[in-house]
RNA sequence: GGGCGCGUAGCUCAGUGGGAGAGCACUUCGUUGACAUCGAAGGGGUCGCUGGUUCAAUCCCAGCCGCGCCCACCA
């Protein structure tokens, strides 16, 4: 169900992916793969089964992983029990040693306290022993550098069978595992051998049995605090804050718990898919996060892979009567290496434990393309080019298909790792299907359209920053979509059609020569910005080239040329306004994919898909007939500013007198004169020595240009206006004559920083 | 405890060692004219605070304040 909802959502954004290689993980060729890297692992001791302590759930009653584990912050609190000192001959005193845990039932399974070895305060009674209260158990005390002189009492509590620390603390000191559990953490006392051995019959013992046994490890917790308050033991009780593991499915605290679990030596794995990372064989975009990787790679702890569950693969191994483990490939070659091994046919069972699921994923790079068979699809996709994944996959996913992908493939199984942005909801939030804050992007699609949400992705695809998801973001950019369709319309009414063989180095126009330098210098930067893998400023590219240049001044500048009568300027414009958009097209595919294609093939650009290959080059540069319409576009923009500003009626028309021009400036007025009048909406256009009286005045470049405006002009008004413009220049040149007269920054600012001023 | 990141216009966010931009929102004007999902013109920011480096800092460095995330076995 999920499989097919994501799939939805991929095809609807429009992912161009081969659909006819889909692969499940459960399928045949990833199990096969499976199986044949667990058997090479354990061969080569990379695998190994043992009785360690893991972290274990006892909801879903299954081993987990640390990356399975989150730790949640609590109110819990710190109790100080005291437990008395035995002296030489084994007997009480009335000393006590004080000792601080935050989870009291498992004072049940201590068979050790544990001193730090500088500790003056304990030193005498390193050796020595203490008696655990309520068990009778005797337990000694050790030193132990894990020992905090300053935290709590500076005595801790050794429960191998239930701590991480405690359980290296008793490896380290050689002292027992008690396990006083069963794997739904409930206390288990009677009949544990664990836990009574060593331990002399007494009526507390009995007391303690008949009281806990059976208890569940919270409601044990009360009980024990109880009856060590009763018996004058508990010492002191302190709030304290601290963080609890909780298993990430079952979302219950995790019992550290002693049991025999399958790992995979990480740390060894680790190593080469360390130097890859280091020595840039594979990197990760943006780089930061090869920190993080390198921090967990580094300080990698085994790896539990066992989990008790139904639902997964099946780890490959068989026992025979005695216990002897027998790894293979299927249960045929389990029992022929049985028959070897014991040189007659026995009974084996299965391993009952399947495998976490990232194992499997671990191999995908190459067990989705054939392997361990020596296939064409593995010849040619391996390895890969681009993972594209969240930060919070680093560690589950990506990790771990380098260490396997170095181990069994001798090669990186991808050169690059894009991190990509996690998208949050409207408040920061991680979108979580617990929390219910999800948005839907099949419903933002039906909203706005696909090619709206998937360029508003792109987008906002800062490097480095989540997303938060902004609808006003994804309207705009259906606007866009929309705007752009709008102007292909326009080009079609005009006969604007692709020309067989036609390039702009052909065109004359000014005009034309310019879009198409705006248009390759577009192709410049989406290129660069998607081989940098920085997609908001390609997608920011085509989009501001399209509004700002192609639709708000190119088609406009064009207008005068489509409606008059010289064939050639016609055209040439047309094949110009038709080889841009479908340059356009180009680079938006990546973005827009829909209406990009339909498009595309509307106007017969190609009848294939866009296919990369055809991923358009600057060619073309004309920086003349760019300084031409930038010109234009300067004087046009300035005039109808003044014409705001004045509150020249939209519909009015005015004159226009150019002044004190010189001959390159009034040639190109003339030329450009059919636009600017309709651009600007200018009447009549003339050269003078001066402005005429009453008229409203705009720099441009060298020149004057002078709009006569008697009797619709207001005087204050433009008096205003030019205050406002000379206090601006003003200010301008005193920056300036400060920073010219600043000998330091002559001296040292560079020459072309200093030139432009 | 360690690490990463963020703080820029009312909101959501780009960005750069040489006086800062977008989308939305806002103000004014405008619909025979590709597009009102539009056009034209505007208003609005001491670029978190304080120091330092530099001819020049929103950008680099340090500290601080506020916020978010990741990792971690603190009894």
């Amino acid at each position: 169900k999920v499989r097919s909802r994501i799939s939805i959502q991929h095809m609807r954004l429009g992912v161009s992916c081969d659909w006819d290689r889909e692969v499940f993980t459960l399928d045949e060729g990833p199990q096969k793969a499976v199986r044949t890297t667990f058997k090479h692992l354990y061969a080569d001791g990379l695998i190994y089964r043992g009785e360690r302590i893991t972290n274990w759930c006892p909801r879903c009653q299954t081993a987990l992983s640390d990356l399975e584990v989150d730790h949640e912050p609590s109110q819990g609190k710190l109790w100080y029990f005291k437990y008395p000192l035995l002296d030489d001959n084994g007997n009480p005193t009335d000393d006590y040693i004080r000792v601080a845990t935050t989870r009291p039932e498992t004072m049940l399974g201590d068979t050790g306290v544990a001193v730090h070895p500088d500790d003056d305060r304990y030193r005498d009674l390193v050796g020595k022993y203490a008696i655990l209260p309520l068990v009778g158990r005797r337990i000694r005390i050790v030193a132990d550098d894990y020992a905090d002189p300053e935290a709590g009492s500076g005595a801790v509590k050794i429960t191998p069978a239930h701590d991480f620390n405690d359980f290296e603390v008793g490896k380290r000191n050689d002292l027992p595992a008690v396990n006083i559990m069963t794997v739904d953490a409930d206390i288990t006392l009677a009949g544990n051998e664990d836990f009574l051995a060593g331990v002399a019959q007494s009526a507390e013992l009995d007391a303690t049995i008949e009281a806990l046994d059976g208890l569940d490890r919270f409601a044990a917790r009360t009980r024990v605090v109880e009856m060590m308050e009763e018996r004058g033991l508990l010492a002191e009780i302190e709030d304290h804050l601290h963080s609890v593991p909780h298993g990430d499915r079952g979302g219950v605290p995790i019992e550290p718990f002693l049991t025999d679990q399958w790992y995979v030596d990480a740390k060894t794995l680790a190593k080469p898919a360390i130097a890859s990372v280091r020595e840039g064989r594979t990197v990760f975009v943006p780089k930061n996060w090869e920190k993080t990787y390198f921090d967990w790679m580094e300080n990698i702890q085994p790896w539990c892979i066992s989990r008790q569950l139904w639902w997964g693969h099946r780890i490959p191994a068989w026992y025979g009567p005695d216990g002897e483990v027998f790894v293979e490939l299927t249960e045929e070659e389990a029992e022929a290496a049985a028959f070897r091994h014991y040189g007659s046919r026995v009974k084996l069972e299965r391993d009952e434990d399947v495998l976490d699921t990232w194992f499997s994923s671990a191999l995908w790079p190459f067990s989705t393309l054939g392997w361990p068979e020596d296939t064409p699809e593995l010849e040619t996709y391996y390895p890969t080019s681009v993972l594209v994944t969240g930060f919070d996959i680093i560690f589950f996913w990506v990790a771990r298909m380098m260490m396997m992908g170095l181990e069994f493939m001798d090669e990186e199984p991808f050169h690059t790792v894009y991190i990509h942005a996690l998208v949050r909801d409207e408040h920061g939030a991680k979108m979580s299907k617990s929390k219910g804050n999800v948005i839907d992007p099949l419903q933002l699609i039906d909203e706005f359209g696909a090619d709206a949400l998937r360029f508003t992705l792109a987008a906002m695809a800062a490097q480095g920053r989540d997303i938060k998801m902004s609808t006003s973001r994804v309207a705009g950019y259906r606007n866009f979509a929309t705007k752009l369709w709008n102007a292909a319309r326009f080009c079609e009414m005009n006969e604007c059609r692709p020309v067989a063989g036609f390039e702009f180095w052909s065109a004359t126009l000014p005009v034309n020569r310019w879009i198409a330098t705006e248009a390759d210098n577009m192709i410049a930067r989406v290129t660069a910005a998607l081989e940098g893998y920085r997609f908001n400023e390609a997608a920011d590219a085509v989009y501001h080239f399209v509004w700002d240049q192609y639709c708000d001044w190119y088609l406009e500048l064009i207008k005068p040329v489509l409606g008059g009568d010289d064939e050639t300027s016609k055209t040439e414009t047309r094949a110009t306004a038709a080889t841009v958009l479908e340059t356009v097209l180009k680079c938006l595919h990546p973005f827009m994919p829909f209406i990009s294609e339909r498009l595309w093939s509307e106007f017969g650009f190609g009848d294939d898909v866009l296919a990369l290959e055809r991923w358009p080059e600057k060619t073309f540069e004309d920086s003349a007939a760019a300084a031409d319409i930038n010109w234009l576009v300067d004087l046009v923009s300035a005039i109808r500013s003044v014409r705001a500003e004045m509150n020249v009626p939209a519909g009015a028309k005015t004159d226009l007198v150019l002044v004190g021009a010189s001959t390159e400036t009034a040639e190109r007025l003339s030329r450009h004169r059919p636009v600017i009048q309709r651009l600007a909406r200018v009447e009549g256009v003339s050269t003078a020595d001066s402005s005429p009286a009453g008229s409203a005045q705009i720099l441009v470049g060298e020149a004057t240009v002078a709009l006569p405006l008697q009797g619709v002009i207001d005087f204050d008004a433009e008096r205003q206006r030019l205050e406002k413009e000379i206090a601006k220049i003003d200010s301008e040149i005193g920056r300036l004559d400060k920073k010219l007269s600043n000998d330091s920054f002559i001296a040292k600012a560079p020459e072309d920083v200093v030139a432009a001023e």
